[in-house]
DNA sequence: TGAATGATGCGCT
DNA sequence: GCGCATCATTCAT
């Protein structure tokens, strides 16, 4: 019999409390079945969105056509297009009915390496994925990626047992409003994250 | 080493 | 119209 190696995320690992997946999505790998080939990468840094009293999250004033992804089911897509030329990658949490998602902010580089070099200009290669607007540019996600199952074949998580021996909690990177939460995760020990600073921890 | 700014399109008040 | 979950470049210190 096929002995799987890693195990995908299924629906029940997001259908949580959307802090708690924030720590335990650092270190898994998301996984494009991309027409160029398999990209993949080692997720560093995430922030969280979680409508209820966050007046930063898109979803806090009600459900619109854009966020409506976020009042879905757990385990699918919600990119958005910012700032006239940039997209985010988000996926979302918590139960049907709860608007929550999480920004995938940085990133490793693993397979797929020269794909993600053809969509970028940087000279480093933990520089390709740190940051939102550079992960999906170098992953060449867009709107076409909007609401996708990510427990389906096309885009999804894995877990390789791979632990995350210091991740930091900071507030969020570009919001003006709810900058008191401590909801942006990151693993201190990677290169690709996007800004190292506001950290509550200890250590240089 | 950090602050300011331009690029650029769309969602929302 | 304004502002935005950004990035790269320019300018000031």
């Amino acid at each position: 019999m096929p002995h799987r190696k890693f195990n995908k995320l299924l629906r029940d690992f997001y259908n949580r409390p959307t802090l708690e997946i924030c720590h335990d999505i650092l270190g898994k790998y998301i996984i494009y079945n991309s027409s160029e080939g398999k990209l993949s990468a080692k997720i560093v840094e995430v922030e969280a969105y979680i409508a209820v009293n966050d007046p930063a999250s898109h979803a806090y004033r009600g459900k619109t056509e854009r966020n409506k992804p976020m009042f879905g089911n757990p385990g699918f897509s919600y990119v958005y297009f910012i700032y006239g030329m940039y997209h985010c990658f988000n996926f979302v949490t918590e139960p049907e009915g709860q608007a929550a998602a999480i920004l995938l902010r940085g990133a490793e580089p693993e397979e797929g390496i020269n794909f993600f070099r053809s969509n970028s200009k940087v000279v480093k290669d933990y520089q390709l994925l740190n940051g939102p607007g550079k992960f999906c540019r170098s992953f060449n996600i867009n709107l076409v990626h909007n609401n996708i199952d990510l427990t389906g074949e096309l885009i999804y998580f894995e877990d390789r047992n791979q632990k995350v021996k210091n991740i930091i909690e900071s507030s969020r990177i570009g919001i003006k409003s709810g900058q008191e939460k401590l909801w942006r995760f990151y693993d201190n020990d990677s290169m690709a994250v996007s800004v190292k600073k506001n950290r509550n921890k200890v250590g240089v």
